[in-house]
RNA sequence: GGAGGAGUGGCAGAGCGGUUGAAUGCAUCGGUCUUGAAAACCGACGUACUCGAAAGGGUACCGGGGGUUCGAAUCCCUCCUCCUCCGCCA
């Protein structure tokens, strides 16, 4: 959530910036609801508190009175009482609904993107932020697309994950199976040289949670949910991981946080089906390792360089063609201020895949989380970052596609010790 | 799943209907003393909303929600969590 108090004191900076995520005039009337009703609120709360501190003085003598004995005067001050309680269970309600209605107002709000955001509808107004300077890697004739390779090396089954789940749930054995793995442990160990502490959270999570980092209500549709417990399976480690962190008020010299965690992924993905989702490019279950900070306000676009220094270090290290791109306001997911989404080349389907975002979220997460550190004499909000450091399944399809030769697929180098062979023949 | 017990400030732990945002101890921070430190002594020490230029007020919060009462941390209802015992179980 936004803060209030940089929408009442901000306004034009806040609507400015909604306008980068093409917010017409219709949609920013909202922001002027949310003041109009703020000053609701806080005409409500400053009548109820007067009564109250009434209600508090009146009792406070009603005690007096009856310790000596002045029944007489006690009653009259018993009915004065009752007449302020009718007038304070009626605004209560009202200032209650002022309150709820507020923060639904407020959950409609995304977060305002950064300065330096492109403005933009889609995807085709993102910007190019790194691009890659060198040629693709060349595939004989015979190349194929990994589903293909996965079947004539038995490394992943989604028809089988079909029979027993549904589609879109991958079903890894033999050789794919172990460099699913050995991915995992090598991408943790690169987080954890690189000064995150590793988690290995629940992946069911409560309402709460999700709601504190942006998932409800915005992305409802998008959550496996288990109707009798009222769970939600996550779609990212960010949930619970960030959620560790959920109304907790730290110290300075706390920062900084650096957390990291592999689990499975799941998304619904609901309506999107076609060619852009064959093979591993788009499943309901994939593996994730992900890294999370929490930072300073001042140092959290440091933070986020540093992050993408670290993914970037990850692609080199496999050799895959990648290439940056800053998400334009339009692309940029509801929650972020800055995003940049990282994409690897997969030469047998000649084009671009999605492997990682790695975002700054600002004060959105942690006014939702309630997360602060103690500045002096007054707490503060704490910037929240997240990146894919990497999501597994579209690497496995760009490394099974670009190392394929008419011997097997080789494996990257760095990898042989964490999948223990070097090539799937 | 069944039976019983408990949830109070960073921690420990009093309070069980009125002046208690909450005794006391520990921890933490500031000060006095000291060459420095320790000890001792003095002081400070929750969060949120709200009024105010500020100083400083007001209100709410003793697991969550609801109720009784002029007044609730204290009484009642309900939910949640934790502990103990039994059952089940990777």
């Amino acid at each position: 959530m936004l803060e209030l108090s940089l929408i009442r004191e901000n306004k034009s900076l806040v609507v400015e910036g909604l306008r980068k995520r093409n917010w017409g005039a219709e949609e920013l009337a909202i922001i002027d609801q949310i003041i109009t009703l703020d000053d609701q609120r806080k005409k409500l709360q400053t009548d109820l508190d007067a009564l109250l501190a009434e209600r508090n003085k009146l009792s406070k003598e009603i005690g007096d009175l009856f310790k000596v004995g002045k029944q007489a005067e006690a009653s009259v001050a018993k009915d004065k009482v009752a007449t302020i309680k009718d007038e304070v269970t009626a605004i209560e309600s009202l200032h209650k609904q002022a309150e709820e209605d507020l923060t639904n107002l407020l959950l409609k709000v995304p977060n305002i993107p950064h300065p330096s955001v492109p403005a933009g509808e889609d995807e085709k107004s993102n910007e190019l932020h790194k691009p890659w300077p060198n040629p693709f890697p060349k595939l004989g004739e015979e190349a194929i697309p990994h589903w293909e390779l996965a079947n004539n090396f038995n490394l992943f089954d989604l028809e089988l994950g079909t029979k027993i789940t549904g589609p879109g749930f991958p079903v890894f054995r033999g050789k794919g199976a172990r460099l699913e793995r050995g991915m995992i442990n090598f991408f943790l160990d690169r987080a954890i040289e690189a000064g995150y502490e590793e988690i290995m959270p629940p992946i069911l999570v409560n309402g709460d949670t999700a709601m504190a980092t942006g998932q409800l209500p915005d992305k409802e549709a998008q959550m496996y949910h288990t109707e009798k417990d009222q769970l939600y399976l996550i779609p990212t480690a960010e949930v619970p991981v960030t959620n560790i962190y959920r109304n907790v008020i730290l110290n300075e010299g706390d920062f900084p946080i650096k957390l990291t965690a592999y689990t499975p992924c799941f998304r619904r993905e609901a309506g999107s089906y076609g060619a852009d989702v064959r093979g591993l490019n788009r499943v309901h279950q994939f593996d994730k390792v992900e890294i999370v900070r929490i930072e300073h306000p001042e140092k959290s676009y440091d933070a986020l360089e540093e992050m993408v220094s670290h993914v970037e270090a990850l692609l080199v290290s496999l050799d895959l063609p990648y290439r940056i791109l800053k998400l334009c306001g339009g692309d940029m997911g509801f929650t972020s201020a800055l995003t940049y989404d990282f994409e690897v080349y997969s030469a047998a389907q000649k084009r671009w895949l999605e492997v990682s975002s790695v975002s700054n979220f600002e004060t959105y997460q942690s006014n939702r989380l309630k997360l602060r550190f103690k500045d002096g004499k007054h707490t503060r909000l704490a910037h929240t970052l997240n990146g894919s450091a990497l999501a597994l399944a579209r690497i496995v399809a760009a490394i099974l596609e670009n190392n394929q030769t008419v011997e097997g697929i080789i494996i990257p180098e760095i990898l042989r010790p964490y999948v223990g062979f070097s090539v799937i023949e």
